[in-house]
RNA sequence: GGUGGGGUGGCCGAGUGGCUAAUGGCAGCAGACUGUAAAUCUGCCGGGCUCUGCCCUACGUAGGUUCGAAUCCUACCCCCACCA
């Protein structure tokens, strides 16, 4: 069996590690942790790059420790930020640790030899006192070195409040607990995690006497330039409130060609012998998307569930394909309300004639009334796969497919229904 | 505490009394092309309406001067730099 360091650096999935990783992994798998922010109630596209990393960990033979910050939330991490973060109540954190942590379920596995231990820094941070801190912890650092780290540097221009600047100290005590606690010889993170996570290794080198390790991943951004994890609403999440299965479905999809290689090696398990015959098919003919198609597969059915997945294919097949929507029997049609927004309206509504512009934004195809209107004179939305041209169209019961659908659509790809009844 | 600089639309950033719902860039949306991709070109991009126009709301907060203020005055809040 490969190890961890192996199969992520074959994965382009290694950004940077420390030197002596390598030797370490030599003598057998090791027990690794990655923290996560509970400042959502929900993990996005975004996370799941560590959450990859610390299932291979496990599939190496090490334990995957994902550590919630339930503790740390309440500092607020400076890294990759430019200014001071809102305090979160200690309520809402506890509430979103135990929102990710099922999540988390989904990706490693929580039973067997290397089970997967959850857990979360409150539990031990909440009953350290200031003067054993600054005595245990804080003794071991010079402000100087502190002041080296880029996630401080960076905010000594606009700012860093105290308590933002202890953050990386805390982050090293959860590592030096962990050491000690759960064997945890390694620890995970975005690339700008570098600078705490060696601040870490530097406490358990001090203070412990021990050695300790760190690799970080790469920032995940699109060949477009963007972000990546944004889609037009925002943050993809994980949790099908915030995200639907649908439209997660389609993020993956949607995926950039020149993206969409790296997406496969970073978010699916798939060997790379795999991707690599996947590739092959996809440049034969890059218009099937077969790498996407596999991409939105994957991902869709292990955060959703094969069910639903079938579902969103179904439906995507039935909005995307040739279908003629008008001949689409009222049982396809259950299967695409399923999947996307549907506003209802009562059939005495329909049949005084509703105005299509309340429509789209009762839909939520239009933020405004005023966008719905440039949209309209832009000819950007269409009732049952019809442009529409008239500004001023109203819906009837003439509109409707079946006995109770319209099918409502901006641009080529999102779509609502009316339901009426 | 002192001195100086600064707080503008999702972000960056112009604007120093009327021509400003506010130049420009980014992000976003739509149209054309295509493959539900990219690139490119074009249009849109605070909200509402009885929409070639009208009405609200908006330039840190609260007042004031003025026919008229993002622009001037006063107080307050916040940020930054240097000094103490």
């Amino acid at each position: 069996m490969s190890d961890i360091l192996a199969l992520l650096t074959a994965r382009g999935m290694v950004h940077d590690a420390t030197p002596g990783l390598a030797e370490r992994l030599s003598r057998g798998p090791i027990n690794g942790y990655c923290g996560f922010d509970p400042t959502a109630d929900s993990l996005h596209v975004g996370n799941l790059v560590p959450v990859m990393a610390l299932a291979w960990l496990q599939r190496a033979g090490g334990v995957p420790v994902a550590l919630v910050g339930g503790g740390t939330g309440l500092i607020g991490d400076p890294s990759g930020k430019r200014s001071e973060r809102p305090m979160l109540s200690a309520e809402t954190i506890e509430a979103n640790a135990a929102a990710i942590a099922r999540q988390l379920g989904q990706f490693l596995e929580f039973s067997g030899p290397t089970a997967a231990r959850l857990l979360n820094n409150a539990v031990w941070l909440a009953g350290v006192g200031l003067l054993e801190f600054l005595r245990d912890t804080g003794k071991h650092f010079t402000v100087n070195y502190m002041l080296q780290k880029d996630s401080v540097k960076s905010r000594m221009d606009s700012g860093i409040s105290y308590t933002e600047f202890s953050y990386m100290l805390i982050q090293a005590h959860d590592f030096a607990h962990l050491y000690r606690a759960e064997r945890c010889e390694l620890q995970l993170g975005g690339s700008d995690q570098w600078g705490n996570i060696t601040a870490g290794i530097e406490l358990i080198n001090r203070r412990e006497g021990g050695s300790a390790h760190g690799l970080v991943l790469p920032l995940l951004t699109t060949a477009a330039g963007a972000k990546f994890g944004k889609s037009e609403d925002g943050n993809v999440w994980l949790d099908p409130a915030r995200t639907t299965p649908y439209r997660f479905y389609q993020f993956w999809l949607n995926a950039d060609d020149r993206d969409v290689e790296r997406l496969l090696r970073f978010f699916t398990f798939q060997p790379l012998e795999e991707i690599a015959t996947l590739m092959a098919t996809q440049a034969a003919d890059p218009g099937q998307r077969a790498a996407q198609r596999r991409l939105a597969e994957d991902l869709t059915s292990r955060v959703h569930g094969a069910a639903a997945t079938g579902r969103v294919i179904e439906a995507s097949r039935i909005l995307f394909g040739n279908t003629d929507l008008g001949a689409a029997d009222e049982a396809v049609l259950e299967v695409v309300a399923g999947e996307v927004t549907v506003m209802a309206l009562g059939r005495a509504d329909l049949a005084a004639g509703a105005s299509l512009i309340d429509v789209l934004v009762g839909a939520g195809l239009a933020a405004s009334k005023g966008e719905a209107r440039r949209g309209l004179e832009q000819k950007a939305f269409a009732v049952n796969g019809v442009k529409v041209a008239a500004i001023d169209r109203r819906l009837g019961p003439e509109d409707l497919l079946g006995t109770r659908f319209v099918v409502l659509q901006k641009g080529k790809r999102n779509f609502a229904m009316v339901r009426v009844g």
